[in-house]
DNA sequence: TCAAGTTAGATTGTCGACAATTTATTGGTT
DNA sequence: AACCAATAAATTGTCGACAATCTAACTTGA
């Protein structure tokens, strides 16, 4: 069913790999739903070989847990967990926001403003819609990771933590959220960058992420999706 | 020639991985070399398959880079990933001793003074020897790390980022650190968790590392290993 | 002599099959 | 009817072999 979409990648492990993770985050795999070799291995049109890799990379980045001789299961997410992954990043985005403070150009601190600028203008014409910024260079998270220079947290942040991110932010739709007063937050943050405020900018952000862990966890506790406190 | 050792593992590949893990972080394989697959199956006694699926979770790790149709190379220690890693530690370990701080148990706390008397007293008998605290319950970051109660956080520093940090305490063997320094930190930041200061916890430890970082650049840009900067 | 193209060798990526273990089914006993 | 043991089916773990790709050696020409 899903290889029509293939990336083309150097080598099937890694395209497997991709596309697995996808399903997953996408919710076409079920949570918890067991990962069976065979089945997916014939879904994906390729040896199990190649799958096992897959399944192996995606246990790294926390899609799946994996035990010996019975399988690989996908995640369950819970309040607790999401609420432990958010306290991670607001250490690490935090000293993302402190490292932005003190290293980040001028010519790119001005297009982060042009971004927000384009936030608003969206919020503006469309009546407060939440504003998707699924990964792309449009994420104002992203480009604060990425001023930090620091290469180890970007490759933690953007390589092996986003796609559990992004599956708490999928699942819960952020239904909850206030676009506007995030707007005004990632103003804020930025404001504290362009001025070289560092502590300033870490405290700022770790607000931010706190807010929204808080607003994630009202979501999950009040749907059904995701509940095995 | 590391088939003696066989820690019995569930999986022939959670074997390997293991021991190419310490092979790697003891120095046994050299930095920078390449892993051939053929090579290691023998040397090992096992075939390709399980082999490559324990260098994919090195690579997980950190400790190995792959390219695609060549190949997996040893990571070069170097002073600028270095720095990356450390500030990286600064942020979790921080956060760590800011939530030890709030949910710590009193006899934990007490069972942590025990243990910096008791590497007071190796210090006062040894001559102020470098205390060896590899990995074990006897190594005071990795007790505050667990005792930060966050799964999710215990996993990534103990399990996911430990392996490379070790590589750099091993490979500059710390010889410019001050022990009597390092464990008057070290109770600095014992006391202000014993008092619940998250704040005040948090900021030390960020401090103690933030030093051991500065230490091993200097002695990482006096020797010889590890200069590819 | 050096450089580029070509060929030979070796290594990685992938596959299908067998062995070991777990899970499901069946049958028997209390 | 429920529980346990034994067997059958299915799944995971491991292996050896082939295909695709890269690396090194060799040849050829300027």
């Amino acid at each position: 069913m899903n290889n029509l979409i293939s990336i083309k990648s150097a080598t099937l492990s890694e395209d497997i790999a991709q596309q697995l993770t996808n399903a997953i985050v996408q919710g076409h795999i079920p949570q918890g739903s067991k990962i069976s070799e065979p089945e997916l291995a014939k879904q994906y049109g390729v040896s199990r070989g190649p799958l096992r890799e897959a399944i192996v990379k995606l246990e790294g980045l926390g899609l799946v847990t994996r035990t010996a001789n019975v399988g690989a299961r996908v995640i369950q997410l819970n309040t607790q967990d999401m609420l432990d992954t958010f306290t991670m990043r607001e250490a690490l985005e935090g000293m993302a926001a402190r490292l932005a403070a003190s290293t980040m150009p001028a010519d790119e601190i001005n297009s982060l403003y042009s971004l927000l600028d384009k936030h608003q203008a969206h919020l503006d014409a469309n009546q407060d819609e939440h504003y998707v910024q699924q990964g792309g260079n449009d994420d104002f998270h992203l480009r604060i990771i990425h001023a930090s220079g620091n290469a180890k947290l970007i490759r933690l942040l953007t390589e092996e933590l986003y796609a559990v991110i992004r599956m708490y932010r999928r699942h819960t739709a952020d239904q909850r959220s206030d676009p506007r007063q995030a707007l005004r937050e990632h103003k804020a943050i930025l404001d504290a960058i362009a001025n070289h405020e560092g502590d300033l900018a870490e405290l700022l952000m770790r607000r931010h992420i706190s807010r929204a862990s808080q607003l994630l966890k009202q979501a999950m506790e009040h749907s059904s999706v995701a509940s095995r406190t």
